[in-house]
RNA sequence: CUCGCCUUAGUAUAGUGGAAAAUACACGACGCUACGAACGUUGGGACGCAGGUUCGAUUCCUGCAGGCGGGUCCA
C-alpha cells in the first residue's frame, strides 16, 4: 500500500500517456533502478514501444514525458506521490517519490496497525505438509532445512489470516522402520531403559549396525520382510510392537522440532492409510478415469502401472498383489485435497510449545469421539485452495508424476504444490572435524547419510551455538543472570539455524560447514537481532518524550524534516514490506523474506550511525522515533515469520 | 543409457534482457569521551566454455564441460 501505491499511479500515469500519445497500451514493468541517482523507481516502457515501431527508446522516453507525464504530474498537484519524471539518454523513464506526502502516509498507516498486511488470506484453507523424516533416527542438519521451510511459509500464510494447517507425515511401514523392529526383536538389541542418549539418536545408531549385520546374515533379512508384512496387515503383536517404538522415536523428534519453533496439527501415519482402505477407494477413482492400466505383457506382466510423460512404465501395485509407494503417495494427496472421503478418527498425540493440540490420524474406532472436527474430518468439508509438499529434490520426479495425476483427477484446480529444495551436504572440513573416517575425503562435499552415519545432528549443533552464544552474551553483559543469558543463548542459536538455512535459494545445494554455521558476524539473524535491540533502546529512551509529544496532541508530526538521503532510504524500504510479502506468498521461496530482513537492518544501522535520533531538536526527534518505531513493527513481524527472537537486550 | 538440478571474486551466496554485477566470510586500511563496536567507513578481487535469438545476453535458447541427484516391481 506504500511503494506499491506509488508504482500503482505511476502505471495510470504512463497508460494514460500511451493512449494520449497515440501509442499502444502495452504490458512494462515498473522497478526499483540500480542507482539511487536515477531516481526512485524506472520503467522499460520504451525500450518496448521502440522494439515495436522502430524509434529510439530515449526519443519515446522523451516524447512521453515532456508532452504528457510532466502535465500529468502537474495536474494532480500536492495530493500526489510522484515529485517528477525525467527521460534518462539510456531511454529509461525515471520518477521521484514525493517524500512530503509519502512519509505522512506510510508513517500512518503503520501506526493505525493495518500492518500493510491485507486480509489476503481470508481465512481459506491451506495444507501444509513438511518435516516427515522417517521415524527411525534423530534429525539431522538437512531434515531442520525441511522444517525451517515448511514451518516459516506456514506462519507466513497465519499471518496473512490463512487457515493454515500443517500434516508431518509419518512413513512406519516402510523398510527403515522395520530394520528397526528387527533389531529389537530378532537381533538382541535392547530398547528399555535408554538413558544416556536421546531415543531417537539411540534408533540412529542401532539402524547404522543392523546395516552391517545384514551384510552376512540373510535370515534378518527373511525376517525384515515379515515385519513388513505385518505392519501392512496390522493388529499383531509385531505391528503394535511397531508402533509403540515409532511413536517413541517421533516423540523425541519432536522435541528437535519444537526446540526450532516450529509446530504441528497432524500426524498422519502411513499404517493407517493402508488400513484404512483408503487406497482401494483411490485406486477406483483411478481405474474409473482411466488412469491406471493392468498390464498383460512385458517386464511389468500382471502389474498396475501408470505411465509417466515420457510414456516409461511405473509399477503401482506389484504382480503379488501389494502396492508401492507411489500408491501410498498418490492416496495420501487425495486425501490431503479432500477429493475422498476422510477414513480417519483422530487421537490426541501431545500437546506443544504454543499450547496447541498435536493430533494422529488412525483407523481405531473407539476413540471417534475424540476427533477434532465434526464428522472425523480433520480437513472439514471444504477443499484447501493449496496443498504444499515440502520434500528435497530427490523425489522431484515422483512428486511431478503425482502432481500429474492429481491434475487429471481434479482438473479444475492446479493447486497440489511441489516444493521441492536442494538437499544439505557437508563440507569436506566438517565431516573430518567430527572424525568421520572417509575414503573421498578429497571430495568438495560429501552427502549425509543415515545408514552410513555420515550426519550432523541437529540438536548437536544446536547446543554448539548455544554454548558459543553464552559466552558472548555473558561477556557483554555481565549483568544479566544465568537464567536469562541461558534464554537468550537458546533463542540465538535457534534463530541463527533458522535463518542460515532459510537464507539461499532453495534449488541450491547447502554446503554445510560446521565453522560458517558458528559464525555470528554479518549475514547472519544476530545482526537482524542486534539492529532490533539497537532500535529498542532508542525507543526505550524516547519513550517519555514522545509518549508525552503524542498526548498533547497540539503538534502535528512533522514527517516532512525527514528528509536526508540515509532516512529516506530506510523509509523507502521499510515501505517495500507488502511487495516483499506478496511476492514470497507468490513463490513460496522464504528466502525473499530473509533478504528482505537483512537490507532493512542494514539500512536501519546506517541510519543509526549516521543520523542521531534523542539528540536533536524536539520536531525532529519525534519525526525520527516515530520512524524507529515503525522499523521496529516491521522488523518485528518479519521475526515472527522467520521464527526468529527478538530481544530489547542482548 | 536416460531424465532433472546446479555453475558469479580465495570461500559461501545475491541479482539482472539495458544505466558502474550486490552482500557476507577471509585478506588490507580506518573509526568507541558516541542512541550498544555482535556495529560502521574503506581497498583489492568474479558472471564455466562455444554457438544462437536480440538494437543490446552474465540473464533467454541450443550444445559442450564440470559438480550433484533421480530413473531398476526398495522407499
Amino acid at each position: 500500500m506504500t511503494v506499491k501505491k506509488v508504482i500503482q499511479e505511476i502505471r495510470e500515469i504512463i497508460n494514460k500517456s500511451l493512449i494520449d500519445l497515440k501509442y499502444e497500451v502495452i504490458e512494462y514493468d515498473v522497478s526499483e533502478p540500480p542507482k539511487t541517482e536515477f531516481g526512485d523507481l524506472t520503467t522499460n516502457v520504451a525500450f518496448l514501444l521502440s522494439k515495436r515501431m522502430a524509434k529510439k527508446p530515449n526519443e519515446i522516453a522523451r516524447e512521453i514525458v515532456d508532452n504528457s507525464i510532466n502535465f500529468q504530474i502537474i495536474n494532480r498537484g500536492n495530493d500526489s506521490l510522484i515529485l517528477n519524471a525525467n527521460a534518462h539518454i539510456s531511454g529509461h523513464i525515471n520518477f521521484n517519490i514525493n517524500y512530503v506526502n509519502f512519509n505522512n502516509f506510510l508513517v500512518r498507516f503503520i501506526e493505525q496497525n493495518k500492518l500493510l498486511l491485507p486480509n489476503i488470506g481470508q481465512n481459506k484453507k491451506i495444507v501444509i505438509e513438511h518435516t516427515s523424516v522417517n521415524p527411525n533416527k534423530s534429525l539431522h542438519i538437512g531434515h531442520l532445512r525441511n522444517v525451517v521451510v515448511g514451518d516459516s511459509l506456514y506462519r507466513l500464510f497465519k499471518k496473512t489470516n490463512h487457515n493454515a494447517i500443517v500434516l508431518n507425515y509419518i512413513d512406519d511401514s516402510g523398510v527403515q522402520v522395520a530394520d528397526l523392529i528387527v533389531a529389537f526383536k530378532f537381533a538382541n538389541f535392547n530398547h528399555d531403559n535408554i538413558q544416556k542418549i536421546k531415543f531417537d539418536q539411540y534408533c540412529g545408531e542401532i539402524y547404522v549396525k543392523m546395516n552391517e549385520l545384514y551384510k552376512n546374515n540373510s535370515d534378518l533379512i527373511e525376517k525384515r520382510k515379515l515385519v513388513i508384512k505385518e505392519i501392512e496387515q496390522g493388529n499383531t503383536e509385531l505391528s503394535r510392537f511397531t508402533t509403540y517404538i515409532v511413536d517413541k522415536i517421533v516423540k523425541q523428534q519432536l522435541v528437535s522440532c519444537w526446540r526450532i519453533k516450529s509446530r504441528y496439527d497432524l500426524l498422519v501415519i502411513e499404517s493407517q492409510i493402508l488400513l484404512s482402505k483408503l487406497w482401494e477407494k483411490t485406486l477406483n477413482l483411478l481405474k474409473e478415469r482411466n488412469i491406471i492400466h493392468y498390464s498383460t505383457e512385458g517386464k511389468n506382466i500382471n502389474c498396475w502401472i501408470i505411465k509417466d510423460e515420457h510414456n516409461e512404465e511405473k509399477v503401482v501395485i506389484r504382480s503379488d498383489g501389494t502396492a508401492t509407494y507411489i500408491a501410498k503417495d498418490i492416496s495420501f494427496a487425495v486425501w490431503k485435497l479432500n477429493l475422498v472421503d476422510d477414513p480417519f478418527t483422530y487421537n490426541k498425540f501431545s500437546i506443544q510449545w504454543d499450547t496447541s493440540i498435536l493430533w494422529k490420524s488412525t483407523v481405531d474406532s473407539e476413540n471417534t469421539k475424540n476427533s477434532p472436527h465434526e464428522n472425523n474430518l480433520f480437513l472439514g468439508e471444504d477443499k484447501p485452495i493449496k496443498v504444499i509438499t515440502v520434500i528435497d529434490s530427490r523425489q522431484s520426479r515422483l512428486q511431478q508424476i503425482i502432481s500429474r495425476i492429481i491434475n487429471e483427477l481434479d482438473p479444475n484446480t492446479k493447486n497440489y504444490i511441489y516444493l521441492g529444495y536442494e538437499t544439505v551436504a557437508l563440507s569436506s572440513d566438517t565431516v573430518q572435524s567430527i572424525g568421520m573416517e572417509l575414503d573421498h575425503i578429497n571430495k568438495k562435499i560429501i552427502h549425509m547419510s543415515g545408514r552410513k552415519g555420515i550426519f550432523i545432528n541437529a540438536d548437536d549443533i544446536l547446543d554448539e551455538l548455544h554454548k558459543k552464544a553464552y559466552s558472548e552474551i555473558k561477556k557483554r553483559n555481565p549483568d544479566f543472570g544465568d537464567t536469562s543469558i541461558d534464554e537468550i543463548a537458546e533463542g540465538i542459536a535457534v534463530s541463527a539455524i533458522r535463518y542460515n538455512l532459510l537464507k539461499q535459494d532453495l534449488d541450491k545445494m547447502i554446503t554445510f560447514d560446521m565453522k560458517d554455521a558458528l559464525n555470528l558476524d554479518g549475514d547472519t539473524s544476530l545482526y537482524l537481532q542486534y539492529s532490533f535491540a539497537r532500535a529498542m533502546r532508542i525507543l526505550e529512551k524516547g519513550k517519555d518524550i514522545l509518549e508525552e509529544f503524542i498526548n498533547q496532541k497540539n503538534d502535528t508530526i512533522r514527517f516532512d524534516l525527514l528528509n536526508q538521503k540515509i532516512e529516506l532510504d530506510l523509509i523507502k524500504e521499510i515501505s517495500r514490506f507488502d511487495i516483499i510479502i506478496e511476492e514470497t506468498l507468490n513463490t513460496l521461496n522464504p528466502k525473499i523474506l530473509a533478504r528482505y530482513a537483512n537490507k532493512l537492518s542494514t539500512k536501519f544501522n546506517s541510519f543509526y550511525e549516521n543520523l542521531p535520533v534523542l539528540g536533536t531538536d524536539l520536531l525532529l526527534k519525534i519525526g525520527r522515533l516515530m520512524l524507529v518505531r515503525v522499523f521496529v513493527n516491521i522488523l518485528g513481524n518479519l521475526f515472527e515469520i522467520l521464527g526468529i527472537e527478538s530481544y530489547s537486550r542482548i
